[in-house]
DNA sequence: TCTAATATAGATATTAGAATATGGTTATTA
DNA sequence: TAATAACCATATTCTAATATCTATATTAGA
């Protein structure tokens, strides 16, 4: 039982090491080397959030991708959409095909709030409120950029 | 992203329905045969069930498995975490293995929030409840045994 | 035009969950 | 007391979803 994939946690990660980053634009490799996580698999999951337009991307050399707008305007939710998808919000509790309003399954009203609330609260925290729960110690731990110490 | 494991949707299938029989004790083989699920897993499930005191069962001949207790004393989280554990109530949004209090990842206060709303919402609905909002169609369609059609 | 970057498709590896198989143990009942 | 119908424990296999890797095409700047 897991919330959120591997790779929505790269796409989260990513979206504040860039946020972050001195430069305006960064390279998926320097990237994958902060994070470190798979570089190939990186730009995969690069590439998912450039379709709902939370980031874009330059072609070429010194290209790289960078924030399409600002981080107060960019949700949880619309990370976890756009690399897990939404079937999860829209999803019987007991995994049943047929249920809805029509013929609910016993949890159908109870789950549907619950998920919902899930929902809201992913959708209502920006990455601005997250930028400012993060610890100094906690940042640098995880993108060693910051530091230089990973710029192999 | 999925919640809840498939085993778990057969144990909460399992409750309802030896809670449904018309007689007190039911066979492994009877329930599977009912809820339409391979009986060899679904003893290992039930077997999960009965270390938290949900169920208890009687072995040989004319044996099975019954409820341990009241219907309104077995909440919904007590199967969730016989069966999928606990480790979800207890992990990070990001999968950081050193988060905690002393080392929060951002997310931290955000998720442990809204994660023990999702644990009381579980531990706060029991069966009784889950009972009373059961409509006679997706019960029979479910348990097929209370019509007798598929008691081969 | 060369190089460093993204883009994308496809193959492969890994893992967790689901299901099966097997060899027992127990208790009823005839 | 023996046969049988149930549970019990565990090991193995199967499967589908994730995650990762490889290779090639495309783009843009120097």
């Amino acid at each position: 039982m897991k919330f959120i994939s591997q790779g929505t946690q790269y796409a989260i990660s990513a979206i504040i090491a860039i946020s972050k980053h001195p430069a305006d634009i960064v390279s998926a490799a320097e990237l994958a080397r902060s994070l470190n996580c798979p570089a190939a698999y990186l730009s995969q999951i690069l590439a998912k959030l450039k379709t709902p337009g939370i980031l874009k991307s330059q072609r070429g050399l010194k290209g790289g991708v960078y924030l399409a707008k600002d981080l107060k305007e960019i949700s949880i939710y619309e990370v976890v959409a756009a690399i897990d998808g939404e079937v999860f919000f829209n999803s019987c509790f007991m995994g049943i095909e047929g249920c809805g309003n029509i013929e609910p399954c016993p949890f159908h009203s109870f789950w549907a709030t619950e998920r919902d609330n899930i929902k809201k609260w992913l959708q209502d925290t920006s990455f601005e409120n997250v930028d400012r729960l993060m610890t100094q110690a906690w940042f640098e731990q995880c993108l060693s950029f910051v530091t230089g110490s990973n710029k192999r």
